[in-house]
DNA sequence: CTGAAAGCGCTTACAG
DNA sequence: CTGAAAGCGCTTACAG
């Protein structure tokens, strides 16, 4: 067990009486080895506790065993608890697969491909794009050759390989909850918009009135930015532009929070007076006082379907993009 | 900037009309080169588009530029965003000294070795521990000679590089907080005191009383496991168990959310029958209502310290462990 | 099924 | 300050 670093094939080569070719082929799982000597190799190999350099096998094959995880923006996203549990999905299927899980934060569009740079080294095998601010430079990855997939729904024009939530059906369950609830003047807070999941949260929400033939005023339609301070804000919008809301539709949990506490300050109570929706699941949801009801999505299996993906390009297949469906989790709030 | 792939030390020698040792000298910051000859390997490498391949360098130096981060626990610890956060602050200080953060989230005892396996593989240059579970393995390997840094505060037997939150002194601000609020009954509802942690916090509530040679008595000790309903059912004991209890200190932001729930439920106010104060100061502290007085701990400096430790053992120093200082946030539950 | 040998793309004493 | 050459530890056609 003792000073491993000097191992190399020529030990386990000497010591099991077969040559180093042997050796890497049983390592590598080639079947076309005597399985005596494969047995003599491989108990070797245990008994010496011998570790593959692999350095050498990455310069020998081309291939890390490691896939990036890119994070385009800055630090603080990942504080975002929702990025670090897609994460986590990413990494236990690439652990499954012997694969590693190479972590880049920072925002992409600083000081010259900072990353960018980095990716084309060979370092990685591949990489996975979580919100992305600038798909041009997936592009010009995906274009010199490196197998890339993005979570999130890319640009119409790209056709990225990607894994997503479905967010226009969440918003749709959403929806769909407050008018089986009996709500008439149904607003929404909306995340980015700029952003493919604001944007079809945003379209979920309008196709259900759509295809009921009821209007939307714009007025009942405020936007937010996924902060807490920024649902609080946009409910008090709401509420002074408006006679009447009796439900909310927020395009996530920290903002539908924000929006009760408008709400409770203004004497008005959840849900007796407004019915409230937010979406994610989030630990938030659990905590606040009310329960919120809201739509879960699958923040692990997102990460592990982006991860899947990557494995199955890696392996020659052509997958089809992952769509993944989300679940109404009613609590108090509707 | 096309097929770089094919791009080697060869082509650049070549092209700027030195050999391969100078390229690979100015490439690596070497002095002693002509400065006109490093000016043309520059241009060339520029021009070119090359990027220098990881894998070939790990080989010849044996460093290959990546620290190991391991989270020692399931993968849904990951969800925390408490160590996410931390990763966040390892990876910013790991990028600025050109160096990459490599993810290991999963348990370490399960299937012999599933990571300290590779570990010792030489994929890394450097190993940083969160959540340890098991110190025996971070002992083997740091006795292999791979550095490791702990971040939290190691078993006092073993002698382990760390940087922790000064947890002792965290606790004692809060619950000196709560005396000068006037506040004479204060129980603390206590995280998981086998971990380093959650012994330091009580520890530190306790030196506050003990200095002001007043007993606490056990009833007044509830134990929880950070979770919000941890939290709940540890309030409702105290309660329970003590004709009177004005404050409570609990060793963290969610269980701290989960005691106020079980007050209010007995028709009880805070911070009017009873104040509270959390520790951490993470989102839940700000969303609740009334919002969470807290104990903040800097997070991403924690790992940005632990990360900065690693790099100067690397370089040969002799770091000493670093003890992060928190900070009180009066909020509205005090 | 197996081995000898060349090769992956860098780095670094060594000699000048 | 610079180059030729050996070496890092694997992998993989190639020939048998």
């Amino acid at each position: 067990m003792k000073n491993q670093s000097k191992l190399t094939y020529t030990q386990i080569a000497r010591e099991a009486g077969v040559s180093e070719a042997t050796v890497s082929r049983v390592l590598n799982g080639d079947v076309r080895v005597d399985p005596e000597r494969a047995r003599r190799v491989h108990e070797t190999v245990a008994k010496l506790g011998y570790k593959k350099n692999r350095a050498a096998s990455a310069l020998a094959t081309g291939r890390t065993g490691m896939i990036a995880v890119i994070i385009d923006d800055d630090l603080s996203i990942f504080a975002d608890p929702f990025w670090a549990t897609v994460t986590s999905g990413v990494s236990r299927v690439l652990m499954e697969n012997n694969m590693q899980t190479l972590l880049l934060v920072g925002a992409s569009n600083n000081s010259d491909g900072n990353f960018s740079n980095y990716l084309d080294s060979g370092a990685v095998d591949g990489a996975i794009f979580f919100q992305v601010h600038d798909e041009e430079i997936v592009f010009q990855l995906a274009q010199e050759g490196l197998p890339v997939v993005m979570a999130g729904t890319p640009d119409i024009y790209l056709q990225f390989l990607h894994a997503d939530t479905d967010n226009v059906g969440g918003a749709k369950q959403a929806t769909q909850h407050l008018i089986d609830c009996g709500r008439k003047n149904i607003a929404t807070i909306t995340g980015e918009v700029a952003a493919s999941a604001g944007a079809q949260r945003l379209a979920g929400f309008l196709q259900v009135h759509m295809n009921l033939g009821r209007e939307v005023p714009p007025s009942m339609i405020a936007h937010g930015n996924y902060t807490h301070d920024s649902g609080f804000a946009a409910m008090n919008q709401l509420l002074d532009k408006n006679e009447i809301v009796d439900a909310v539709f927020a395009a996530n949990d920290l903002m539908a929070i924000g929006a009760m506490a408008a709400i409770q300050d203004r004497g008005l109570t959840v849900p007796g007076d407004i019915a409230l929706v937010g979406f994610d699941d989030t630990i938030v949801a659990q905590t606040s006082r009310p329960q919120l009801t809201t739509v879960r999505q699958d923040i692990v299996g997102l990460g592990a379907a982006a991860a899947e993906l990557m494995i199955a390009q890696l392996n020659g297949e052509e997958p089809k993009p992952r769509l993944l469906e989300t679940s109404l989790v009613i609590r108090e709030t509707t």
